[in-house]
DNA sequence: AACTATATGCGAGCAGTGCTCTTGCTTTCT
DNA sequence: AGAAAGCAAGAGCACTGCTCGCATATAGTT
């Protein structure tokens, strides 16, 4: 009863297998030369065969969409857990998200490109992206960060309160440790990681940083240095 | 002779025939839905002719890309150059690059979202593509802007010159009125004003910051508030 | 004015795609 | 053992980008 059975193990490994040849796929062809068809030739089955197991091309991109945020998050905390001190976590949490990117670049424009179909983001896929984020502010929070920043933005940055509130998921921002503005800054923190491995992989930068592979981490370095130091993220700490 | 000619006229009339049907459908269904066929169709014609005028359906998206980017431009352009003040210019910048990318999500999309084929940027692009950043470069000499940036990034900004010697489209950085430091922030900053627009479009704000465009709005708002202290862009000039 | 080269349009056709439906077979449950 | 559910395959539909051969209209040349 309980025993997985045959066929509940075959399909399990199927499915493995069909994620598996599409990830590949994406790693020289990008999301939308993804073919249904070309996955169903390399496991040598009739394509309409996939669609036992994948209902549309839109759900089996949406597989592995949740699939690349987990798999990023899982590389990032993994290397970030080992450091100690919040600046160099911090940097950690920058440098190893450039560096999956690097390595993946076709799932990182999955994830972060422009939305594949029409496209309406699936429930499934918020929590796998909220994992990194969630790194983050515990690392604001273990740095006792506190923005200062103008009275006007402190305003500002209160009144986006409001749509914040549903968020318990993001532990107790309710701190004293931990203000709104230091919140909204560490979201620009993490909007500005994003957007710019963005600009670096999607070749907008060219002309304006080096083009060789040293000169792009360094001014990537520069950039986590300056949101270090706009965050609070002390040196010492 | 110099006569445009029966000939040289219509084909100009048809390549915007087809740019402008291709728009439209840009407006509606995004740049992997773009049908060479359906142009064909809506121009009232054999999907053949088309390739008369366009040599593939990537050379039509090339065409779109350098429109997209023109366009935006002299949006913001056209909004930016009757304000006065840097500050108020900056926050002009950001917010008209912002008002174009929501009115026309799919075309903003097509130039900062993931690249669409196998691609290499085509050289025709990064003119029109430069042409808002160096509007932003201009502001920052304007404004007569020093970062004071910690000794640390200082020297990672001047590392970055080499990569940036090619660079004489950019006005002349070497005056004294503009160090390395504040070119590599006005880079950061352009990144973040792209980065947040593309977040806020394609979806990863949701939960986030409140999902009203008033929220949105004055969180973005606040962010160009922060770049501008940032970058070191008074109040009062 | 006649002729030739070039530019343009059309239709058929190829290879590929996502997806559906029918038909047969195998595993599972009762 | 028999019924029910799961699975695989093939044919087929409507669509795509793109090429080729064949007509026709225009342009420049003799």
């Amino acid at each position: 009863m309980s025993e997985p059975g045959i066929r509940a193990r075959n399909r399990a490994a199927i499915m493995a297998a069909i994620t598996d040849s599409a990830n590949r796929q994406l790693l020289e062809a990008g999301p939308s030369e993804l073919s249904v068809r070309a996955v169903a030739r390399e496991l040598g089955m009739a394509s309409s065969a996939i669609y036992r197991y994948v209902s549309s091309r839109d759900e089996l991109l949406t597989l592995l969409i949740v699939g690349a945020f987990n798999d990023m998050a899982q590389s990032v905390e993994a290397r970030a857990e080992r450091m100690k001190g919040a600046r160099k976590r911090w940097q950690v949490i920058g440098l190893a998200s450039r560096d999956w990117a690097i390595e993946q670049p076709q799932r990182f424009a999955l994830i972060y490109g422009s939305p594949v179909p029409g496209y309406a983001a699936p429930q499934d896929t918020i929590g796998p992206a909220t994992r990194i984020p969630a790194l983050l502010i515990g690392i604001l929070q273990e740095a006792h960060v506190q923005a200062d920043v103008s009275a006007f933005d402190a305003r500002v940055a209160r009144s986006l309160r409001p749509a914040l509130a549903n968020l318990d998921q993001w532990a107790d921002l309710r701190t004293r440790e931990f203000n709104d503005a230091a919140f909204a800054l560490g979201v620009m923190a993490w909007t500005h990681i994003i957007g710019s491995i963005s600009f670096e992989l999607f070749g907008h930068r060219h002309n304006v940083v080096g083009d060789s592979q040293s000169d792009r981490r360094t001014y990537f370095e520069f950039e986590l240095n300056v949101l270090a130091d706009l965050l609070g993220i002390g040196q010492g700490v």
